[in-house]
DNA sequence: ACCCGTGTTCGCTG
DNA sequence: TCAGCGAACACGGG
């Protein structure tokens, strides 16, 4: 389910559901999502207490105190990764891979089906300087985007303007996903090369980003609320995204075309993007 | 059986 | 030394 509006609402489940707790127990497969390797790898969070919850791009850094002092877990989702509150004694979710018990009875399930996922102790005082996390840009919501450093960026590579938009070093959060609705909303080709980017293209894509994160981000809002949607995703969301072959919902002539890049899907008007 | 998948990382190349 | 590229990872779902 992962990207930056994915891992937002992960971020507030674990802030709404856990923070204030006690850690009970813990228990993980020998799956390869762990940090390190091993099933004893969620071992040192026993006893500590959830304190906070930040997100930088896709990625998660859960702050916790216990009696050794403070520690920290690392989790990115990878491309299936959830996590799942469960009842005392409640069936696990498919693809539970590991289990972090609360000193009320209720279970925090990691789930990941396809396993590229990632589970990480460490020090608490450590996130900024976990090599992954140092790389990440600044988040786009949280800390919001500089179009000058964009368009500076951008003028650097020869990849295409798509591919150099999924950068997490440039914009963290961006995926394929919102990667295409970016671009659609910019009103940009995906294969122009990014250094063919203006000043002026380089403002509508870090508006893009902004307005297409957080539109993502109040459909799953709204989801949320109705529980009968949670599980099964209703109507497609997204402006592009998965609508090779509807008409362009800006124009309403030209049809959205598919091509790939990068080994990508990618969804675009060919009449409004230039 | 075959293709596809909201992500990252590795190894190779020039 | 490094940007860029394709493959690999794992496991379904359609």
């Amino acid at each position: 389910m992962p990207e930056l509006p994915e891992v937002e609402l992960a971020a507030r489940l674990l802030r709404r559901e856990a923070i204030g707790h006690r850690i009970g127990s813990v228990d993980a497969d020998a799956s390869r999502v762990l940090r390190p390797a091993g099933r004893n790898a969620l071992a040192p969070l026993v006893g500590g207490r959830f304190r906070d919850v930040r997100r930088i791009g896709k990625h998660l850094l859960v702050a916790l105190d216990s009696a050794r002092g403070p520690i920290g877990l690392h989790s990115h989702l990878g491309m299936t990764g959830k996590w799942v509150v469960r009842a005392r004694g409640e069936e696990p979710p498919r693809f539970s891979r590991a289990r972090i018990a609360l000193d009320d009875g209720r279970v925090l399930h990691y789930a990941d089906q396809r396993m590229f996922g990632r589970l990480e102790v460490v020090p608490r005082a450590d996130f900024s300087k976990l090599e992954d996390v140092a790389a990440l840009g600044p988040d786009p919501i949280e800390q919001g985007i500089d179009a000058r450093t964009i368009h500076a960026r951008l003028q650097r590579t020869r990849r295409s303007v798509k591919v150099a938009l999924m950068d997490q070093s440039l914009i963290p959060g961006v995926g394929n996903i919102q990667a295409s609705e970016t671009l659609f909303r910019a009103r940009i080709d995906p294969r122009r090369p990014a250094s063919s980017i203006t000043a002026a293209e380089a403002n509508r894509i870090a508006a893009g980003v902004i307005a297409s994160v957080k539109e993502s981000l109040a459909h799953l809002e709204a989801q949320a609320g109705d529980v009968s949607y949670v599980e099964e995703g209703g109507p497609n969301p997204f402006a592009v995204y998965a609508r090779e072959g509807e008409r362009c919902p800006r124009c309403k002539r030209a049809k959205i075309e598919r091509i790939v890049i990068d080994g990508r899907s990618t969804f675009f008007c060919p009449h409004c993007q230039k």
